[in-house]
RNA sequence: GGUCCUAUAGCUCAGUUGGUUAGAGCGCUUGCUUGACAUGCAAGAGGUCACAGAUUCGAGUUCUGUUAGGACCA
């Protein structure tokens, strides 16, 4: 193959009558030379795979140049080992393949970069015409204190076929043998380096592989390859150096890299690879790899489309903590997740939608192109890597409602925390008698302990968003909306008080601990505030709480506070208080408006609800007027059925039993339904035969329930149709 | 061309080894100036799980193919 360009795209001495000519201009001129000679037929468009340079976008031509490999064959194979061997390992895991397969074809490595920064490659050369001068080249290099401890490598190219010369006016060219020389040296050697320059050898002027580069980064920051001091700090050496690299020793090899698939060959399995070589360990045994943010459109986000979002004008909008928790809430295990943004009117809050116009818009002849606000009429310059919005300005800044999710969340959590505290008064450390508390004080701490354990599983698996959805749904749905209610009467009497401040203290610390890592902001505030309120605290026995939530020690809490029994009797409440104000709902009473509630039910189910008979009262502004199984249905009352439990509500007057009858109907409906679904798998001799009998008697047991459930909702229906 | 991934509610996403008639947030409907929170509370509506086969007593979940989209590598 002939090289035929200069390396600033001009044709080079090889090209006869068009050297020197840009090759834009010599393929017109190869066109008219051919016309002249008669060879010329037609030029015709055709569509070709031309690549592009990404940065300059001009096209790229082939140009034939010296470039230095790495050979891959042990160092692929030692980063195939770790992962096999299971010393590293993904997460997710299938990216074990990507990285596996890659190095299995252990392809050599192009290390060689036409660029202006970068760890200048070590090479130095020198040519030779014949034999002879390669010997009295080599003799220079081979004095003892040189080749010992500085040259890594000599080799000596013996040209045959690559070295080519051109024969003075014509065309031909003719091979010229020859031999050129390459000195690999160490670092930390100018004086020999000069000492190979006065010799007439060249450094290479090609930069290493920013991959090369960045392979080095889990040793290399660390202060590598000295192995006698610390690495300095802030350009300073560290004093306290006691003759050993400690740095290195205690944070080589890290536990994690947490980086984007698309990187996995050029970097995560070049620092495998390198680590074992320079360090003889593996860099880190985790690798997390988490998806990518595109934009509303599915494109990745880049500068060039003009589609990036800057985390600063989210951060002004919705807090550090919101975005964070967010973002952590969208990093699961698929590849890639849509951002869908807008551009915000600073002045009205208006928000347009952004559209593939907006992220492509350039400036055109000074002139910056502006989003219109349909409704203001404002058009306003936006938020752009397209251009510098001008000074003074209005300026439209992306927004994105995703991260309301975890504005919402820290507004609440904050909310939460700040009522716990304004009930803190008389607070006093006590040890806590965990078999005498209260129903919802027993439930929030079975619950709380399996959170703590679903939570640490999410973290050792590297799944942030199923983490953050279980402390979003367990701080959000169950301990403000069921814990704090339940509790808010207790606290409103001074004899109960204590013990309740005392678990819902204890509750809160180990929130604050749990959400530190995802709203390190908040939670370390909240936590000052309640160290001012509640030094002493914890569960079940308080002791003085860390100086800070960042230093926390991680909660492990008492498995046998998890407790089924506990949380059953919880849900068949919570589920009868759902039901008493559905009716309200239904009927339209108000809120103020108390009702009554009877309850058929089994007796031991029966006493269970009239101890907890005053939550009926202060979470849905309901008595509790009688529970038993010898309960009948009122006359004009609203009824639902949960489980074994038949409820009334007595609403004399008020009751429209249209109304009524149509809600029941709906029910009637659901459960048939569900009822047709169990019977049609029961009278399935192969299911019931072919499944494990906790299966099968799941369900005859759901379809008992329902049917009592359908009886009872038939019932009260025929009741009410007499009274129509 | 090879490999991997994705397709579930209007939108953005969960759904562990197959086992009740599939969930969340936002948006939507209805009612609430309830003493932590309207960035909130309560109650609702909303889905042929891309399509076609196969395995199984049973498939959103396993397998094959198709379609559409994405990524990496040739």
């Amino acid at each position: 193959m002939i090289n035929i360009l200069n390396p600033d795209g001009t044709m080079n001495e090889s090209c006869g009558d068009f050297a020197g000519q840009d090759r834009y201009e010599a393929r017109k001129q190869v066109v008219t030379k051919m016309d002249e000679l008669g060879h010329f037929e037609s030029v015709e468009d055709r569509v070709i795979p031309l690549k592009h340079s990404d940065r300059s976008k001009t096209p790229i031509e082939p140009y034939l140049s010296d470039q230095w490999f790495v050979k891959m064959d042990e160092l692929a194979q030692s980063a195939i080992d770790a992962v096999e061997e299971k010393r590293v390992r993904f997460f997710p895991s299938r990216y074990s393949k990507t990285y596996l397969d890659w190095l299995g074809e252990k392809r050599d490595w192009c290390i060689s970069r036409q660029l202006w920064w970068g760890h200048r490659i070590p090479i130095w050369s020198c040519s030779a015409r014949d034999k002879q001068t390669v010997e009295i080249l080599q003799k220079h290099l081979q004095r003892q204190d040189w080749y010992d401890h500085n040259i890594i490598a000599i080799q000596v190219q013996e040209h045959e076929g690559n070295r080519v010369k051109k024969i003075q006016n014509s065309n031909v060219f003719t091979i010229e043998g020859g031999y050129t020389i390459h000195v690999c040296l160490d670092h930390g050697n100018p004086k020999i380096e000069q000492e190979l320059e006065d010799l007439g050898y060249m450094q290479d002027d090609d930069v290493l592989d920013t991959w090369f580069s960045s392979a080095l980064w889990p040793h290399a920051t660390l202060g590598w390859p000295d192995s006698e001091n610390n690495p300095p700090l802030n350009g300073e050496a560290d004093p306290s150096s006691s003759g050993k690299n400690e740095v290195l020793d205690y944070f080589y090899p890290g536990n994690v890299l947490v980086t984007s698939r698309d990187i996995i060959t050029l970097w995560v399995a070049r620092m495998v690879l390198m680590g074992q070589y320079n360090m003889d360990d593996i860099p880190f045994s985790h690798v997390c790899i988490h998806p990518k943010i595109l934009d509303g459109f599915g494109r990745t986000m880049s500068k060039s489309k003009g589609n990036g979002v800057d985390p600063m004008d989210l951060i002004d909008k919705y807090g550090t903590d919101a975005v964070r928790f967010t973002i952590a809430s969208l990093a699961g295990e698929t590849q890639d997740v849509k951002l869908p943004v807008g551009y915000e009117d600073p002045e009205t809050g208006e928000v347009v939608p952004q559209l593939i116009e907006h992220t492509e818009a350039m400036p055109v002849n000074g002139v910056k192109p502006r989003i219109k606000f349909p409704k203001s009429k404002h058009e306003l310059q936006y938020s752009t890597p397209n251009y510098e919005p001008d000074p003074g300005e209005p300026v439209a800044r992306i927004v994105s409602e995703r991260f309301e999710y975890g504005r919402n969340f820290c507004n609440k959590f904050w909310n939460a925390c700040r009522f716990a505290m304004m009930n803190l008064e008389g607070y006093s450390p006590r040890e806590i008698d965990h078999s005498s508390l209260p129903l919802e004080d027993r439930w929030i701490l079975s619950r709380l302990s399996r959170v703590c354990e679903e939570l640490t599983t999410c973290l050792e698996r590297y799944q942030f968003d199923a983490a953050t959805r279980v402390l979003r749904d367990f701080t959000w749905n169950e301990f403000c909306d069921w814990y704090l209610e339940m509790i808010k009467p207790r606290l409103r009497d001074e004899e109960k008080r204590g013990d309740a401040q005392a678990v819902l203290v204890g509750v809160m610390d180990i929130l604050l601990r749990l959400l530190a890592p995802f709203t390190p902001f908040i939670t370390e505030e909240l936590w000052h505030q309640l160290k001012e309120l509640a030094p002493q605290r914890g569960l079940p026995v308080p002791k003085l709480a860390e100086e800070s939530a960042m230093i926390a020690a991680w909660p492990q809490l008492p498995k046998r506070w998890q407790d089924e029994s506990i949380e059953t009797r919880f849900d068949r409440l919570r589920e009868t208080v759902i039901a008493v104000r559905n009716v309200r709902a239904v009927y339209g009473i108000p809120h103020k408006t108390p009702l009554s509630l009877l309850m058929r039910t089994k007796p031991e189910i029966a006493s269970e609800m009239e101890s907890v008979a005053d939550q009926f009262d202060n979470l849905a502004k309901t008595v509790l007027e009688s529970a038993g199984a010898e309960v009948v249905h009122p006359v004009g009352a609203a009824s639902f059925t949960i489980g074994d439990i038949d409820g009334f509500i007595p609403l004399e007057g008020v009751i429209d039993i249209e109304a009524e009858l149509k809600r029941l109907n709906k029910e009637v409906d659901k459960f048939k339904g569900f009822i047709t679904g169990h019977e049609k798998k029961l009278s399935n001799e192969r299911f019931v035969s072919g499944a494990p009998v906790d299966v099968v008697n799941n369900v005859k047991e759901t379809l008992s329930n329902l049917k009592h459930q359908l009886a009872s909702t038939q019932d009260v229906i025929e009741q009410l149709s007499k009274m129509q």
